[in-house]
DNA sequence: CCCTATTTGTTCGTATGTATC
DNA sequence: TGATACATACGAACAAATAGG
């Protein structure tokens, strides 16, 4: 190492750890450095030192740390990134679901900036989960309109909504000039729909999907399913959603 | 290999694919195994040949192969295993979260099998979380009772449930007694409860938790939290959850 | 495209102290 | 006292993902 280093120092002064008090090494580590994160010296979205820089400062063993980062990381307090590093975690985002769900909206109540950028928006027929879910049959036309979702400039979310062609004839161009679905479905003669339901798992994203959420491919995403219904409860849209699980978290109010 | 393996053909006969039709021949290797799974030739749960295996019979290259297959992964139709191999999906549970959340009722709906195995029932301090949710102060002293749930013999969920101390005296016995948590709270004078809110994340397990649900820790699991109330609106019972989620989906009905 | 360096992830083996039977 | 189990801590090696040239 070069002395100049030494001028600028990445991490506090060395910590005296005591091995005669009964209390665990890992855990006085971990008592460290969330009081450090507590205290600000690490901020949000600031990379760690590497294990190996955190073992010397503490004097101890690369297990030792590691052990003292998987409890911190748990706790949602890190994000680990194999090959990148350690990373303080930001504040996630609620998404709240509830009968009414506009994203906009929802995360504009957070004081959250939002953008959306669509992908694509075409015809085409309909699988068979999606003629199921909308009420049709497989092959019949639908418009697919995809488009991934930002908030305050991060990927969050990238969707695929679909419509029935039949029901809603010229969506196709209607949605490209709109801003958000919601303004969409109201030019089309739809005032108001409400979710029916919304379905979740976790995976690991497709190589396309992390690469718009802008993550590594062995971070899981959460795949939504929701269903949306008219006033009269007739099927209007059928979307499915991947999203960025490292900065979401979905609420579901009762 | 052993002659006498050719006498146990572990897959159907060789199948012509066209290479001057214009489908990519990914598509038509996908075609035949999706063709052949809708049919039975390999069961929910059973182990495909592997990816150079399948590549022999096609007479393709692997890629080609693992082209067919994520695509199937995608669609949720297999599950690929790092070093393990690649499974035909089983049929997921779904498990439906509604304001009257009960699980045994809710997985009996279904015609599952359930069972369930407490890991520990003890009292201790409240965490942040834990406090803020039941309305306690950090270090109340809180039950936490820990169990593992099977569906069809399949662990599914591991849970931690909290319950304040003070307000529920002795239910640390009951709970023991009981089979599942409804009763005991029932027998703790709360004649009803709904579910307040859930909140749901995707993460990868604990090993901790991957050794309960038997998955290897590269899968992510879904991570619910979730508030039940009584009908006064006051908390009862606070619950995290890590669910398999190779194997369960959550719906929200509205 | 390959190659290399960095960083985290995983799996061995070893040793030690403590609690329990 | 021994036997056993368990958590803790260290060391070494290798695998896997990332980033940069």
């Amino acid at each position: 190492m070069n002395p100049s280093d030494l001028s600028a120092p990445t991490s506090p002064a060395g910590v005296d750890l005591s091995r005669e008090n009964g209390v665990a090494l890992w855990k006085q580590i971990q008592q460290v450095l969330e009081a450090e994160i507590a205290q600000g010296i690490w901020p949000p979205g600031e990379k760690l030192p590497t294990e190996f820089q955190l073992a010397e400062r503490f004097d101890v063993n690369r297990h030792t740390v590691r052990r003292a980062l998987s409890g911190m990381e748990e706790k949602g307090l890190l994000r680990v990134e194999q090959g990148r590093g350690i990373f303080v975690h930001e504040h996630v985002i609620d998404y709240m679901v509830t009968k009414r769900t506009r994203f906009t909206e929802n995360l504009r109540r957070q004081n959250r900036s939002t953008d959306g950028k669509f992908l694509f928006v075409e015809m085409e027929g309909a699988s068979e989960k999606v003629a199921k879910a909308l009420g049709l049959r497989e092959g019949d036309p639908v418009i697919c309109c995809a488009k991934v979702s930002y908030a305050d400039g991060r990927p969050i979310n990238v969707s695929e909504t679909y419509f029935s062609a039949v029901r809603f004839p010229g969506i196709e161009d209607v949605l490209r000039e709109c801003e958000s679905i919601t303004e969409a479905l109201q030019r089309c003669g739809v005032r108001d729909y409400t979710r029916k339901s919304t379905r979740v798992i976790a995976r690991l994203p497709s190589q396309a999907d992390a690469d718009h959420l802008r993550q590594p491919r062995n971070r899981p995403v959460l795949v939504t399913e929701g269903l949306d219904v008219d006033e009269q409860g007739r099927p209007v849209s059928f979307g499915a959603s991947r999203w960025a699980s490292d900065w979401v978290q979905i609420v579901f109010e009762s």
